[in-house]
DNA sequence: CGGCGCATTGAATAACTTCAAGGCTGGTGG
DNA sequence: CCACCAGCCTTGAAGTTATTCAATGCGCCG
């Protein structure tokens, strides 16, 4: 990668970063942080299907996703992997693990995908000394739970093609949400992660989305997405 | 009610309440928490369909219900209700605001209801001085993202029977945690509430209730239900 | 260029929803 | 006290939707 789009690239992320006060401190309450409570222990790079942490594993640090992206899964009894979400650029990842202190599910790398490393230890310490980095923790935590109940909410609804449109709605916002593109989505995850994700057969999700093709809405060529007409997404979710 | 029924039922909800040390201060730390930092504003009662707080309105407030049942539900673009969740005693309800700072739900009431109100503001300043409240806090949050969790990968099962397994046992598990007889649930939601929860129709589980009691597992007389067979119920959900 | 993984599409089967009727229960008023 | 009413639950039958099984197509990498 050429180093001025990478530079970029970092740029970018880190802006978005919901949690980049806590690697390069700002806000009202700078001063009451000093420089070497910067949190990042370090960047981790995975490859592609590499393991963040796995089930039942003792919960030491939550993470950011600063490049590429993640899916945290759990294994049914019969070995069957459920979706429980994807997680993109500037999102966290790890917060299951908060009630009981270790993680219910596993995250592994969909592309090769950079994470910054947040030691959960230290992390309590630092919010009880800045309210507003506390106020931001709270948030990102909100923000968690926000996703998962954007999941449930198209888990709920009973018509495949409901859950479909939901699904890259919400895909696009995440997006847009991110300092990307919204109009055209590469999307790193498969048919098969994403009937996972949604509770359907993968060839119910690859119809669904043949089905908003014809209907003008997307145009599909494998993994890339086109969004052509957002209106009309936005009526299908509304 | 009689008065030594009703203080026993008092002490049973306070002594398994996941934040009792929040009107009651105990821990290692105790003593950095003075008396009147007691944080229940006040109890609240609500009659049955009555709603504690609405979508849109200001996070003010998270509420820990001490007796009776809550459900938290949105309404899809059609009014059609969906049921993010159901809230027994000694568990916490208002979380999926955190985000915004405004709610995104709707609770409401399924019973005669009390629950404690833990003003919102107050909340943060006294976890900064309490470790042991932050803590409590960050745990009490974990449950919750845990109970979505749960929730998620009911709803992603796609058998209708393994749906409703899940939701037979998860209640069971809570009932206990929540110090209540463990073999007998009288259910305070009704099939069609049920349904709008799991993402079925309510004659989907009414159905699912009977095969589970055709298979010897359970015993349903209504919204009575005798587990009969937990090991079964058990092989089931695992 | 060939092979492999992933995506698409078709046809048959299974599952769930919808529509409809009947039954149970708890509350209310005669 | 009993009958009736309303709400909720159950059960059956028909219709719809999604899954499963199977075959084909497409693109990427070695």
């Amino acid at each position: 990668m050429e180093p001025a789009l990478e530079l970029a690239r970092l740029r970018r992320a880190c802006t978005h970063c919901t949690m980049h006060t806590l690697c390069l401190p700002a806000g009202s309450d700078a001063l009451s942080l000093r420089p070497q409570d910067s949190l990042i222990r370090s960047d981790r790079t995975l490859g592609r299907g590499e393991r963040l942490f796995r089930a039942g594993q003792v919960l030491d640090a939550v993470y950011l996703v600063r490049d590429g992206a993640l899916k945290t899964i759990t294994l049914a009894k019969d070995g069957e992997e459920q979706v429980l979400g994807f997680h993109l650029p500037g999102e966290m990842v790890g917060l299951g693990a908060l009630a009981t202190g270790r993680h219910r599910s596993e995250a592994v790398s969909l592309t090769a995908t950079r994470v910054c490393e947040v030691p959960f230890a230290e992390l309590g310490q630092l919010a009880a000394r800045s309210p507003s980095l506390q106020a931001q923790l709270l948030r990102v935590m909100g923000q968690g739970v926000a996703r998962d109940q954007d999941h449930v909410e198209m888990l709920i609804r009973r018509q495949a093609a409901e859950r479909i449109a939901l699904f890259v709605h919400g895909l696009q916002e995440r997006y847009r949400l991110g300092g990307r593109s919204a109009s055209e989505l590469v999307l790193p995850m498969s048919r098969e992660e994403i009937g996972r994700f949604l509770g359907l057969a993968l060839e119910t999700v690859s119809r669904g989305f043949s089905r908003l093709q014809e209907d003008g809405v997307i145009a599909v060529s494998g993994r890339r997405v086109e969004i052509l007409d957002a209106a009309a997404l936005g009526r299908l979710v509304q």
